[in-house]
RNA sequence: CGCGGGGUGGAGCAGCCCGGUAGCUCGUCAGGCUCAUAACCGGGAGGUCGUAGGUUCAAAUCCUGCCCCCGCAA
């Protein structure tokens, strides 16, 4: 099939590449290359990078909703478009350009969390499932009928990173298959009633707030690791926390509990620190963190 | 030219501002104590202080270039 394929970041290379070895992809769309890092380098983005190598054309178009663009996307002609965290929202006459419209690969289990950042919202949350949906796009947000679905479990040792790298290899996998079989595929609707919505990461919510719970705080620790990562403050300093698990203990929210380690007391329970980054510094274990440096009792 | 921190025995750090004896915690080696120990005591080995220059009687420390790591912001 002509495919025309819409994605920016990590997420959506294992998608573009599958396409590639399976199909024709005409033509690549993301976001234009931008200032990013340190110092502030014009950076293009993965999907460019990927696209260019294989010599696809790539577009990075700052908005699809002139006629111009319109118009430029419709006349590639490809059977199909396929998104995949594009980063701009598809006017109708993109969706309906093509023959057999516009798929996109959504990082949850639908109608669960529409939105922007299913990933980590799932970790979050205390799921001990999650898992990708190939699904129309339809105007409205992450609405649009389903073709198929794939799970993948959540346990105690999933992050927000090990679940993206997970997720957008069984995207690439789950579009082929649906691709392959679509005429024979009849999509089935979201049940609306069960519909949830995964905010945008706000990097205010990193911020680690010791009056939690310290299984709320462990989950969002996990969800976060390791963008954009839980810190604390102490002495002016940002330390992010990047691995933890709830111990037991009860103190003043932000004690320093007494013992090997570092267990700081939550609302209810604990939170043992095994893994930090201290400001400046490079991730450690947490054992050979306290070989150099010294907390006092309280946070 | 976006802002900022850092590179010191095997690991993690202090020392740098105010140049002059290489420090701390851990590990490691052998020893001591102990019924015993990853505990305790005293001791030893191990470092071109990222790199290349400069200033100086003297540079980990001050100045400059370069390499590498990281935080913020995006």
């Amino acid at each position: 099939m002509k495919i025309v394929f819409l994605g920016t970041p990590d997420f959506a290379v294992p998608t573009l590449e599958a396409l590639c070895k399976h199909h024709d992809v005409v033509c690549v769309y993301c976001q234009a290359p931008k200032e990013a890092g340190r110092g502030q380098k014009i950076i293009k983005s993965p999907v460019q990078v990927f696209a260019e190598s294989k010599g696809i054309e790539v577009r990075t178009p700052k908005t699809l909703r002139t006629s111009e663009e319109q118009e430029k996307f419709a006349a590639l002609h490809a059977d199909i478009s396929v998104v995949a965290a594009y980063g701009l929202i598809l006017p109708k006459a993109v969706i309906e350009a093509f023959p057999l419209g516009c798929l996109n690969v959504h990082g949850s289990l639908l109608p669960r969390w529409r939105g922007a950042a299913p990933i980590q919202r799932a970790i979050e949350a205390g799921d001990n499932k999650t898992g990708i949906t190939i699904m129309q796009v339809v105007e409205a947000l992450d609405a649009g009928a389903m073709y198929k679905k794939g799970e993948i479990k959540i346990d105690e040792n999933t992050t927000g990173g090990s679940l993206h790298d997970a997720m957008a290899e069984l995207g690439a996998k789950l579009i082929v298959e649906v691709l392959s079989n679509i005429k024979n595929i009849t999509p089935q609707p979201q049940d609306e009633s069960l519909v949830t919505y995964a905010a945008k990461i706000d990097k205010a919510e990193a911020k680690i707030d010791f009056n939690q719970p310290a299984q709320v705080l462990e989950r969002k620790i996990r969800a976060f690791n390791p963008y954009p990562g839980c810190y604390f403050e102490y002495e002016g300093e940002r330390f992010k926390i990047l691995r933890a698990k709830v111990a037991p203990g009860s103190a003043k929210p932000g004690e320093i509990l007494p013992g090997e380690g570092l267990k700081i007391a939550c609302k209810e329970g604990a939170l043992e620190v095994l893994e930090i980054q201290r400001q400046g510094k490079k991730a450690m274990p947490i054992g050979e963190f306290l070989k150099g440096y010294h907390f006092a009792s309280c946070l």
